[in-house]
DNA sequence: CTGAAAGCGCTAACAT
DNA sequence: ATGTTAGCGCTTTCAG
C-alpha cells in the first residue's frame, strides 16, 4: 500500500488524508519493517562496533558510550570483540557489511586494515577511535598521547628526577608509540637519557621480565608506565620489593584506574576522556549518516588530564588539563 | 532460482547437480541474504543482550563472553544498556523483537518484567543471567549467592568475630537480597546478632551515609560488603579513618576486583565465575535455538570461590570453592 | 527429480 | 493528488 507517502513526506497529500494516516499509524503502532527496507537496498538502523576486547574496562566504557549515543539516535549497536586479531576483525567487518550496518566504529588491531577499504567504497562511514586506521583514510578520534606523555614526563623531571625509565609493551601499537615519543621528546629537551624498556605480553611471564628490567636499572629514580595494565604490574612488583614510593622510586602512569586512589601512595596518572571518545565517535558517524557535507576525513584529538596524586612525589593533589593549564581539585 | 535446494538439503538432487551448485557457491562466495530470510519470517542470526550497564567491569566481562560464544556459533550480538531502568529495558526489548533477534540474554532490571512475556509468546528463547526474571518463567543462570554469603560470614565468625555488620545497597535487587539472606542465616545459626545497613545509591552522598553508619556501630569488629562497589567505598572510608585492618576491623566482600590484591591488607572476597556465566548463558540460548527439547525452564546455579586473603584476618592465603571445599592456591 | 512462481513488507517509479 | 505495481533475495509450494 501507499502508506509511506506520509511517513516519508515524499509526496504531497491533502491534510485530511495525512491526519487519517497518522492516526492509523498511532493506533496500530506501526513501525516500518527493517528487513524489507534492507532488502530494498537501504542500510539498517544499526551501527557496528569492533574493539579488541569488550571486557577491558577502558574499551567497555567506550563501548557503553557508543551504544548510548546510538540508541538515543534510534540506532542499535552490533558489538564484537576482535581479540586484537586482524583476521577476526576482517571477518567481523565482512559479516557486519552483510548485515548492512549503517556505519562502523572501530578500535583497529593489526597493521594493514585493508578490509575497511571495501567498506569505504560502499560509502558506509567509518570512524576509528583511539588509534588511526592504517592504509585507509577515515575519520579518526584520538587522544593527545604524545603531549600528555611529554607533560607527565616533564612533571617527573620537575621533581628533580634525571633517570626516568619508560616502561612500554608494544611499540607497534599507535598509542604506545605516541606515548614513548612524547616521553622521549621531553627527556631530550631536558638533555636527559632516554630509557625505554619493552615488556611485551607475548614474552611469557610478564612479571619475570619486569623483575629483570627493574633489577637492571638500579640508578633509575622514576618510572613512567605507558598504560594501566603495565602500571598495575609495576605496582605489584614494587610492593613485593617493598620499595619506598615515591622516595626511592616515583611512579606515573597512563590511564586512570580504580586502584590508583586505593593504594598508598595514590598513583599519579594521565586521565583520558574515555566516555567522551566513544560518544563523539558515535556522533560523528551519525552526523555522516545524516549528511555527507562534513569536511572529510576529520581527525579529532581530545585533550587529557594530568591527575597529580602522590606517587610522583607531590604531597597535595591538583589537576592539570591539556587545554586549560592547571586546576585545583 | 532454486539455489537453496542444495544449501538446505531440503530436496533430493542428483549428485552431479549438487557438485555443480556447491562449486558455484564456493566460487562466488555466496552467502544467503539475511534480510530476505527475515522477510520470509525467519529469525536473524543475531542474539540480543540487555544489561544494566556495559561499562561495569562485571557486566562487561559477561557481555564479552556472550559475544564470543555467539560469534563462534555464527551469531552476531546486539548489545544494549538499560541503565537499570525498566522502561528503557522494555523499549530495547521491543526494538530487538522488531529486528527479529533469534534469542535474548538479559540481566533484568526492575520488578515486573512483563515485556518478556511477549517475547516468550513469540517462542523466542530468553535466558536471564545473574538474576531471575520476575513474573516470567525462563531459563536462568545465577550464582550461589546465598551459600557464598553464608560461607563468607561463617569464615568471619571462625575468626572469632561476633559483631559482624553487613553493608548492602538495595534489598530489592535479587543478588543483594540473596546475599543478605545468606549472611543472616549464618549469623542466626551461630546465635549472633544480625546487623544489616542499607546504603542506597539514591541516598545522595554515599560516603556521608557510610560515615554515619560506621560511626553508629563502634562495637562491630568485621564488615561484609555485599558487592564490589560498596567494598571500594568502605575501603576508602576505612583508609581515611586509618583504621587498623584486620586488627581493629576485618573486611570481606562479594565480587573480586582488581584493587583487592593491590591494597594492603589484600581483600578477602567471594569470586564469581563471571565469564562462565556469560558463556553458559549464550550456550543455553544457542541450544534452544537448535532444539526445543531441553527440559524447560532450566535453572542453573554456578558455584563461587571464597578467595581468602588478608583483610579477614588470615595470614596466609588459601582458597575455598563451593563445590570442592578447601583448596590451596 | 527439477523448474516456475508466489509472497514476505517496503519504496520508487509509473499510471491514473 | 492518489492508486497501482515491480522488485529487492529468499524459501516454500505447486506444476511439470
Amino acid at each position: 500500500m501507499s502508506v509511506s507517502r506520509v511517513v516519508h513526506g515524499t509526496r504531497r497529500v491533502t491534510p485530511e488524508v495525512e491526519r487519517k494516516v497518522r492516526a492509523a499509524i498511532e493506533k496500530v503502532g506501526y513501525e516500518p519493517n527493517e528487513a524489507a527496507r534492507i532488502l530494498k537496498g537501504y542500510r539498517a538502523r544499526v551501527l557496528g562496533l569492533i574493539v579488541p576486547d569488550l571486557s577491558d574496562p577502558f574499551l567497555a566504557t567506550c563501548a557503553n558510550a557508543v551504544q548510548e549515543t546510538a540508541r538515543e539516535a534510534g540506532y542499535m549497536t552490533l558489538m564484537a570483540a576482535s581479540g586484537g586479531r586482524e583476521d577476526v576483525e576482517r571477518k567481523l567487518t565482512e559479516i557486519m557489511m552483510q548485515r548492512h550496518v549503517a556505519g562502523f566504529l572501530v578500535i583497529p588491531s593489526g597493521s594493514r586494515n585493508d578490509h575497511f577499504a571495501i567498506v569505504k567504497k560502499s560509502r558506509v562511514p567509518i570512524v576509528s577511535l583511539d588509534r588511526p586506521l592504517k592504509r585507509v583514510e577515515t575519520d579518526t578520534l584520538t587522544v593527545d598521547n604524545r603531549l600528555a606523555a611529554a607533560r607527565m614526563t616533564g612533571h617527573l623531571i620537575s621533581h628533580g628526577h634525571r633517570q626516568i625509565l619508560c616502561i612500554a609493551d608494544d611499540k607497534s601499537v599507535f598509542t604506545s608509540n605516541e606515548r614513548i615519543v612524547g616521553y622521549s621528546q621531553a627527556m631530550r629537551r631536558a638533555e636527559l637519557p632516554v630509557q625505554v624498556r619493552l615488556i611485551r605480553p607475548i614474552d611469557g611471564r610478564i612479571s619475570e621480565k619486569l623483575k629483570s628490567v627493574l633489577d637492571s636499572v638500579s640508578s633509575v629514580t622514576a618510572l613512567f608506565a605507558i598504560n594501566n595494565v603495565l602500571a598495575v604490574r609495576v605496582l605489584r612488583e614494587l610492593q613485593r620489593r617493598e620499595v619506598q614510593m615515591p622516595e626511592r622510586i616515583a611512579l606515573a602512569a597512563f590511564d586512570d584506574f580504580d586502584a590508583a586512589t586505593l593504594v598508598r601512595p595514590t598513583i599519579t596518572v594521565v586521565r583520558q576522556p574515555i566516555a567522551e571518545l566513544g560518544k563523539r565517535a558515535a556522533e560523528l558517524v551519525l552526523a555522516r549518516l545524516r549528511n555527507d557535507a562534513i569536511p572529510s576525513p576529520s581527525r579529532i584529538v581530545l585533550g587529557t588530564e594530568l591527575v597529580i596524586r602522590q606517587s610522583c612525589g607531590c604531597g597535595r593533589r591538583y589537576l592539570e588539563t591539556s587545554e586549560s593549564g592547571a586546576k585545583t581539585v
